[in-house]
DNA sequence: AACCAGGACGTGA
DNA sequence: TCACGTCATGGT
């Protein structure tokens, strides 16, 4: 169980990260860097309802390759066009067919705004579809926009399965310590950690959670991992 | 000024 | 299957 050890000494290191935030929620982490609100540390009742639901959801296609600040711009741009209604699936729909163009500059900090506007839109067929079923893996694969990493992070963060998320990040740091080649395929890794991590949903939403915050200190910039104290332990 | 960001898709070997 | 180009804005 190597990724549990891992896993301690991050949680050790950086405690609880209250992934996925929530922009609608006012929960405060001050020690979170750049971001302030929406985060809930060591609460894990979200989401609570099929807004903050579909809100995550959304907010996955948005994160692709782009960082969270930019992302969580878009999701207020698109909040101020619905303060009511504004991340439901209706009303991506609703909006995407009455306001192309308002839609796509709302979008448009998070980038790859003309592909994303279309995902967005595929997506909340989808969700509409579903009628609250929690999809599987493949179900959500099939849909034009979701690869795996976004598959697996909707799973895990907007209905609480135990996925594990294999991004760019993991793969730097698991390689740096020989765990893994990183060019290995995403199934082979998510299955080689899965096969060596131990725990609920909760533990599993942490891991991912911890994997960027440590990353984002000690693997941004290359050579990736020298300056990395804090896991070296586990190099081989 | 290159590189990176909480990637995915289309294409041609 | 896989390597490679494309998509785009924003920050360092």
């Amino acid at each position: 169980m190597v990724f549990n050890l891992i896993f301690n000494k991050l949680l050790e290191e950086y405690s609880y990260q209250g992934w996925w935030p929530i922009i609608s929620y006012d929960g405060i982490n001050p020690t979170k860097t750049g971001v302030v609100r929406g985060y809930h540390p060591k609460n894990y009742d979200f989401p609570r309802n099929d807004n903050e639901q579909f809100e995550i959801i959304i907010g996955s296609i948005l994160a692709q390759n782009t960082s969270w600040s930019s992302v969580e711009k878009a999701l207020i741009n698109l909040s101020n066009l619905d303060s009511f209604d504004s991340f439901s699936a209706d009303f991506i729909l609703n909006l995407a067919v009455s306001d192309e163009n308002a839609f796509k500059e709302a979008i448009r900090p998070a980038g790859y705004f003309n592909q994303k506007f279309k995902y967005l839109q595929n997506i909340a067929n989808f969700y509409i579809d579903l009628n609250g079923r929690i999809p599987s893996r493949d179900e959500l694969l099939s849909i034009k926009g979701v690869g795996n990493e976004t598959a697996d992070s909707i799973r895990l963060y907007a209905y609480g399965q135990s996925e594990v998320i294999v991004d760019a990040y993991s793969r730097r740091i698991f390689s740096y310590l020989g765990l893994i080649n990183e060019k290995d395929s995403y199934i082979k890794i998510k299955k080689f950690i899965g096969s060596n991590f131990e725990g609920d949903f909760k533990k599993y939403q942490e891991f991912h959670a911890l994997i960027v915050e440590h990353a984002k200190r000690y693997y941004t910039k290359k050579p990736y991992g020298l300056s990395d104290k804090i896991l070296v332990e586990f190099k081989k």
